[in-house]
DNA sequence: TCTAATAGTAGCGAGTCGAAACTATTGCAA
DNA sequence: TTGCAATAGTTTCGACTCGCTACTATTAGA
């Protein structure tokens, strides 16, 4: 049989999906990986916005993650915020430019949203499986909500983090941590 | 609820997958659009293995899969075949070193294999219309499998492609057509 | 026949990519 | 307290992708 293992067909399907994806970022200002580094940003918390964090998430280097947040800081779409607790370490916060450039329409959002609830809700929990799988052998970060975390406490109107030892404003907890560990 | 979209999860998802299997391949021989070039050529049937079939699948220009193309002849993987009744166009065949190339272990393929047979089932199904609906709205070819076309039809032991009017020998009916159209 | 379409390529500038070398901090232990 | 070692970020390098434009060669069609 010249049949193809599934394997080998999922693989290239999610290749050439992320391709055609990739291929209506280039139309724009961004490439995919500054749109993938911005939109990362722009979904997560205050701990988790410096460029080591934005790399282990691209799954690329410090210096590759370094140039391409140089790149966006260079178009004002995200500004560099110095820690005065650790002189060494950046955090990038986006600009309303930049927020407004998450807001542009995507084709492959287009067909998602068209598609039945049923089959949008098994597609999410099969791909967060590969992704959680894959991140397993690697021993990378999940880069789960704050709020789903096992380190995360209700408290009063807010919620605290038991890993960090402070406060969870409101916008925290529903944003994107690289400390994130499944509750 | 400062929930996110749907859509904006799945596309996600997709982009982190893609961007975890394709650091896989940096550590080999070759790099992400080279191998997708190689793995295409190596699963492409004799009438669509021109450089310019292989940049429709890759989503981008004539220009970048002609380089991508040279790179891969450079390393002895693909070997260019000039027609002989077209002199304008080249085929591209893929060396015995370049088969080898194909049966480097992944873990992305491993961990779906360990999938259950049904997750696998649906989730080939959802992307296999992701990428349909994609390609409608782009005017993309489907690149299907030669005996799944429109235009096949078997014969005798062998088949025949009603559009080129040629026979089909039994590989090329198993292998990616670009002129290929769902029946 | 002559012009338009097609197939492939070369070169440009911006940027990604890993890798390695480098600076500036901070942490920790003797 | 001094003195490394670890950490955070950057820079540079060479190979390459990427869209784009301009170009050559060939073929098709009016």
């Amino acid at each position: 049989m010249s049949e193809h293992k599934n394997s080998q067909v999922i693989r290239d399907l999610i290749d050439r999906l992320s391709r055609l994806n990739a291929a209506e970022d280039w139309n724009g200002p961004l490439n995919p990986s500054q749109f993938a580094a911005l939109s990362y940003l722009a979904r997560a918390n205050r701990f988790s916005r410096a460029p080591s964090h934005v790399a282990e998430y691209l799954v690329t280097t410090r210096g590759t993650a370094s140039q391409t947040l140089k790149a966006l800081a260079r178009k004002g779409l995200i500004r560099e915020s110095r820690s005065a607790t650790d002189k060494r370490s950046i955090r990038y916060d986006v600009t309303d430019l930049g927020k407004d450039m998450m807001k542009a329409p995507s084709g492959l959002a287009n067909v998602i949203d068209d598609l039945p609830e049923e089959i949008v809700k098994d597609l999410t929990g099969s791909l967060k499986t590969l992704v959680r799988e894959i991140l397993k052998t690697r021993k990378g970060r999940s880069f789960g909500l704050c709020r789903t975390c096992a380190h995360h406490r209700n408290r009063g109107n807010g919620a605290y983090c038991n890993l960090l030892d402070v406060s969870l404003a409101p916008p925290d907890a529903n944003e994107i941590c690289h400390e994130h560990i499944a509750a």
